[in-house]
DNA sequence: CCGTATCCATTCCGATACTG
DNA sequence: CAGTATCGGAATGGATACGG
């Protein structure tokens, strides 16, 4: 009768799916990473009904992952900016869709590339690798308590 | 009055948070890492109901994710392990818990490493680099059309 | 321009019971 | 053990209109 609930659970990564996993935050995010601030460019962009745009905005800027504040021309205005934590999801979204482009646009590659605009050379895939630079498969990751506590 | 649909969309990232992005696909993948196969494990491990699970499983196979093969002992019996394309998810998923566990957790720090176990290191957090091996920043990441189509 | 309020159809999801 | 069937309440999300 309740739905199952995971925020809470002593797992980073049900906890990370509880406040940026629900249907239109990450393309919310992606709009955020582009630039895009104001209420009403999220909705266009998206073409998300405006009661889903302002749930999903206050759960991320609750949540600490966007902030609100005072545009420089009119103080009175406010808008949307990624705090630190919030630009620290780059690294997800950035894998996530790396993940995308390689397997779910075949068989033609897909048409845009991530490069940075520094060096402009193509970002290349983000790989998992140990601390002395090994890489590491899916299965050889092993969770290991680092305190007491036991892992949900 | 028709629910917004960004499956098809021409961007890498919709199509694998439409994939992979439903409330406890990504729960059940963890799980999939983890080493669990079968229907009743992952059930009783994820307090999910049979409803849901068969769904989201099923969803997951038909997208190539997961795979149903044999029972080693019982030919009769099938379990799900991942494919090649779910294997590949481990990048993302590790990168969305390191950033639950930098954030999620605080003040206090989680609980849990992740570690090689091969050669029994921390796995360090992941980080965007270009082929260089530049550091880049979120706003230095840009978005360039390799071929001809826009982006959505 | 930035939301909020209300309404309502649809979907979602858990509970339960049942089948091979 | 691995689902499927059905049900009903709850949550979701789009449409629309309104207010600061």
């Amino acid at each position: 009768m309740q739905r199952t609930v995971w925020a809470e659970a002593n797992c980073p990564l049900a906890r990370a799916v509880d406040l940026i996993g629900e249907w239109g935050s990450l393309l919310i995010l992606r709009e955020a990473f582009g630039g895009v601030r104001r209420f009403d460019d999220f909705q266009a962009r998206l073409q998300m009904s405006r009661n889903l745009l302002t749930a999903r905005l206050k759960k991320l800027v609750a949540g600490g992952v966007l902030m609100q504040q005072p545009v420089a021309e009119n103080a009175r205005r406010l808008e949307y900016v990624l705090t630190p934590m919030g630009e620290d999801l780059a690294t997800t979204i950035v894998a996530m869709r790396q993940w995308g482009d390689r397997w779910l646009f075949a068989p033609a590659p897909h048409p845009v590339d991530m490069v940075d605009s520094v060096d402009g050379g193509v970002i290349p895939p983000l790989e998992v690798r140990s601390a002395t630079g090994r890489r590491v498969l899916p299965s050889e990751i092993r969770l290991e308590p680092s305190t007491a506590r036991q892992e949900n």
